[in-house]
RNA sequence: UGGAGUGUAGCCAAGCGGUAAGGCAACGGUUUUUGGUACCGUGUACCGAAGGUUCGAAUCCUUCCACUCCAGCCA
């Protein structure tokens, strides 16, 4: 037997630095992180990592999780996208209380933090084109602003701040080190003019930060001690920390993790982006998309979620995990959560000749995983619909379904011997005719009749008309090495060319079908999970499809029937 | 090309000088009124490759190879 505290938890790299962080009394014990999205688009399932790894990582020692929305780049955000990243963080089950902030907060902050490296003599107006810029940075060569007096970058950055000058007609740039190994550092752009219309703070100002100059600052100004972002910014960490150390003010922590991939999947926002501008999606929520609110349509569970990426680990490595581990995870979840609901897609006659006319119901339990799941009545005749998979005329000593002259057991109703069948023209079965044993009720049987095994079926007058919509992949997107092709150029040579991601689509990726349902799908409610016995597990879709009651599957179920 | 990072079974991932945890997948089996669930069992991983140090290396050193990211007045 093990308990759960004999097992050696094993900590991830993240835990390891802030537990030595600790150790040393670095930030006196304190654990502060943040999650940083910039509102421009659906957070997805890349994002939930990021947000897993900083609220879970601050929780366990004891700390909290600040929201901050990255928006220095007027042109590309929005309110609206401010709004359902909050809402899928909060659905997530995470909660950043009244640590809401902007770092457009900071940009009067910002700005004096700019003068204060600009009197030191660490930051110049630049009025060189971006060509002649790129080709400094590249060659190594010093601006002929680079040496421009104190007083010229004061009076020229404040004329940028009044409007003075045109967009594009210089940057504020640091001065660090035009030959840095790192190109980050050759004297990095921190401030560009941009006459575009901010979200939060409207048209006051026309210049507006680099990403550099903001994160780390506005780090630093909500007391983040550890912050922790995905790989690509690994090459920032030198600015985030030069910056820091140069404008004095406390310090912080980037620590690095690779991104989430999931295999077949597509992430990027801006290639989600086409897909809903080519009108292949619905929306940011359908529920094909890889976004946290597409999977929330879709049926998946925060608690699913959250446990596979709690599976999936954290480290440096490229992730590519495969979609069984999100699957397992949701079904694991879900398994626990749904009630169990009768639905035949394709049904056949199943007459009972010998049903007593005062059985007008039996009762079916709900969820055979939990014990206070509780029964429900369904509608039960003699006349039933069964579905045509689940009757072969033709059946090998491995059929555990209903045939000629074999018994099966109806789902929490009796064991049926069946006596014959009727075909059309044809040969397609119409009906199938059998006799129930009286005494082999479920959950009160004395019949001591075995059936090996248990079908589903619906009362023919009495249940509901559903459509279903069953998802494929979207993608069948393979692995970065593997997106790229060999293609021969205009001079002859063999160049590796990035394989264009629409090439990927699944154009069968939603297969919409029209089932029936029993009886109690006609109450169905939003976000409650329902097991479809035997197609998988199923959830209300709020869109409604001809008046029909809508329902997105979720995921299959495990199935070894072949 | 330059800079940075990463290489442990099909996919993730522990291990950090003493002789390779765990999860998912796959494959068997038991239980079962869902061919589901639960439970039990099954893996010769020559630890990217080649050298070296050592009594002993996935763990240290050297060289090489592969992959990812960066080289925006995007974040």
């Amino acid at each position: 037997m093990h308990l759960e505290s004999d097992k050696e938890e094993s900590l991830n790299f993240i835990e390891k630095i802030i537990e030595k962080d600790n150790a040393d009394g670095l930030y006196s014990g304190k654990v502060h992180t943040r999650f940083p999205p910039e509102p421009n688009g659906y957070l997805h399932i890349g994002h939930a990592k990021a947000i897993f790894i900083n609220f879970e990582t601050a929780k366990k020692y004891g700390g909290v999780t600040n929201l901050r929305f990255d928006d220095t780049n007027p042109t590309t955000e929005k309110t609206d996208y401010v709004e359902a990243i909050k809402k899928d963080i909060h659905w997530l089950g995470y909660d950043w209380e009244d640590r809401l902030f902007f770092a457009s907060d900071n940009f009067n902050a910002l700005y004096e933090y700019a003068i204060i490296l600009i009197n030191k003599g660490k930051a110049y107006v630049d009025f060189s084109n971006a060509q002649t810029m790129d080709e400094e940075k590249r060659a190594g060569k010093d601006s002929s602003f680079r040496n421009s007096s104190i007083e010229e970058n004061l009076m020229h950055f404040q004329k940028m701040k009044a409007g003075d000058y045109p967009d594009g007609h210089c940057v504020l740039r640091l001065k660090i080190d035009m030959n840095h190994a790192n190109r980050l550092m050759r004297d990095p752009v921190i401030y560009r003019i941009k006459r575009a219309h901010h979200h939060r703070t409207g048209d006051s100002w026309c210049i507006y930060p680099m990403y550099d100059w903001a994160h780390g600052q506005s780090d630093s100004i909500e007391g983040i001690t550890h912050s922790l972002c995905s790989l690509e910014f690994e090459h920032h960490r030198p600015l985030y920390d030069w910056c820091q150390e140069q404008i004095d003010i406390p310090r912080s922590k980037q620590i690095e993790f690779s991104r989430l991939n999931l295999d077949y999947t597509v992430t990027s926002k801006r290639k989600l982006l086409e897909l809903i501008e080519n009108d292949i999606v619905i929306g940011w929520d359908d529920p094909r998309m890889p976004t946290i609110s597409g999977m929330r349509r879709r049926g998946y569970t925060p608690e699913g979620i959250k446990n596979f990426i709690q599976k999936a680990g954290v480290s440096k490595r490229d992730q590519f995990i495969s979609l069984s581990l999100l699957e397992a995870c949701i079904r694991e979840d879900l398994n626990k959560k749904s009630q169990r609901v009768m639905v035949v897609m394709d049904p056949i006659k199943l007459s009972l000749t010998n049903v007593p006319d005062n059985l007008t119901h039996v009762q079916v339990e709900n969820n055979p995983e939990d014990p206070e799941g509780g029964k429900r009545d369904v509608p039960f005749s003699g006349t039933l619909f069964i579905d045509r998979q689940d009757f072969a005329i033709e059946a090998n000593r491995k059929w555990r379904r209903l045939a000629p002259d074999r018994n099966v057991r109806l789902k929490g109703a009796f064991i049926v011997h069946c006596d014959d069948y009727v075909c059309d023209e044809a040969g397609n079965v119409t009906e199938v005719i059998a006799s129930i044993y009286p005494d082999s009720m479920s959950g009160q049987d004395t019949s001591g009749i075995k059936a090996k095994g248990t079908i589903q079926w619906v009362d023919a007058n009495d249940h509901t008309p559903i459509m279903i919509n069953n998802y494929d992949r979207l993608f069948s997107h393979p692995k970065p090495s593997a997106q790229k092709e060999e293609v021969i150029d205009d001079q002859g040579e063999t160049v590796s060319v990035t394989v264009d991601f629409k090439k990927y689509i699944n154009p069968n990726s939603l297969e919409v079908s029209s089932a029936i349902g029993e009886r109690s799908l006609a109450d169905a409610v939003e976000n409650k999970p329902y097991q479809f016995l035997r197609l998988g597990y199923y959830c209300l879709d709020k869109e409604k499809n001809d008046n029909k009651l809508t329902f997105n599957r979720t995921a299959t179920l495990k199935d070894n029937w072949r």
